[in-house]
DNA sequence: CACCATGTTCCTTG
DNA sequence: CCAAGGAACATGGT
């Protein structure tokens, strides 16, 4: 959203390219095409993982909303518009000197004028009308494991598989841990680390510079202008946040904290990182049933 | 060849 | 009706 806002806004659509119908969902190519053509975006904001796209209120009509989602492997940018497009490149907007390019590899993004999907979403986690009792409420009383409860984005918004085991380490819980067993001194740890890390990689993803669009290898998909806004941030822009990740993918690698080998466990069918020392299995012995008052009254 | 991957949705089972 | 679990989507890296 930070990188997108400031090159998008005041830009005019003049053409769509819709090259994997897929990612439009329940939008036809055509509608697309109608609806952005001649519209000029306004700004860019966000709703959980999704982006959302606003456009200048021309006429008495209300202007569009338009909805992206990465996915796992989306990306959006603008691009010369005589350079090569990328090889996954799912909608194209033709915006003049340049075009804004939605690539996606595995086209499990979106890209839709369909709102449907924020209605389902949960509360933002930064949001200040998001207290921890708030947390609590929205963990009920299920007992699935909290890991497994944390990536439910009617549950809160936003949280991802790398986030959700940062989080939990950073608390000081096992990922395993029912949601509805957590105490209240938990549930406030965790509703601290969770703003923590989201916090923390917003600053990195809006400082570190995605050279998505970068001469030297725009129509390669070359490893290194992959992904550093994941892993463990050794983008050499951004040297404060070296081995921002504590947890995620170090699975047999020494926890930062008290040197023991970092655990790899399933749950729900992705992959969770933690410490059982630092996130105790142990501790869950001593948990007491419905400790989640903030339900109880 | 096997297995893994930053996400969501749909289907089945209980 | 709901919760939980798993497959599907589609491509690429190791």
């Amino acid at each position: 959203m930070r990188q997108l806002d400031p090159l998008l806004r005041g830009r005019t659509v003049r053409d769509v390219a819709v090259n994997r119908r897929r990612v439009l969902g329940k939008t036809s190519p055509t509608r697309l095409k109608l609806t952005l053509k001649g519209q000029t975006f306004s700004g860019v904001t966000r709703r959980g993982k999704f982006l959302v796209f606003s456009f200048v209120r021309a006429t008495r009509k209300d202007p569009p909303i338009l909805v992206g989602h990465l996915g796992m492997t989306g990306r959006m940018y603008l691009h010369p518009r005589r350079a090569f497009l990328p090889k996954h490149a799912a909608v194209v907007l033709d915006l003049g000197r340049e075009n804004f390019v939605f690539e996606d590899t595995r086209y499990f993004g979106k890209f839709t004028l369909d709102t449907n999907a924020l209605d389902k979403l949960g509360p933002e986690p930064l949001d200040r009308t998001f207290t921890f009792k708030k947390l609590a409420e929205q963990l009920g009383h299920s007992k699935q494991p909290i890991k497994v409860k944390l990536l439910d984005q009617s549950v809160l918004a936003g949280i991802g598989n790398i986030y959700a085991s940062e989080a939990l380490f950073r608390a000081g819980i096992s990922p395993a841990a029912p949601a509805n067993q957590l105490t209240v001194k938990q549930i406030r740890a965790l509703w601290n680390a969770i703003r923590k890390v989201l916090l923390q990689a917003i600053r990195f993803g809006s400082t570190v510079p995605l050279k998505y669009e970068s001469s030297e290898d725009q129509r390669g998909l070359g490893k290194d202008r992959k992904d550093n806004l994941f892993y463990f941030g050794t983008a050499p822009e951004a040297p404060d946040f070296y081995e921002r990740l504590k947890v995620y993918d170090r699975a047999g690698r020494p926890c930062g904290v008290c040197g023991t080998a970092i655990q790899r466990i399933l749950q729900g069918g992705r992959s969770t990182f933690y410490c059982e020392k630092c996130q105790g299995d142990r501790k869950l012995g001593a948990l007491r049933k419905g400790t989640n008052q903030w339900l109880q009254r």
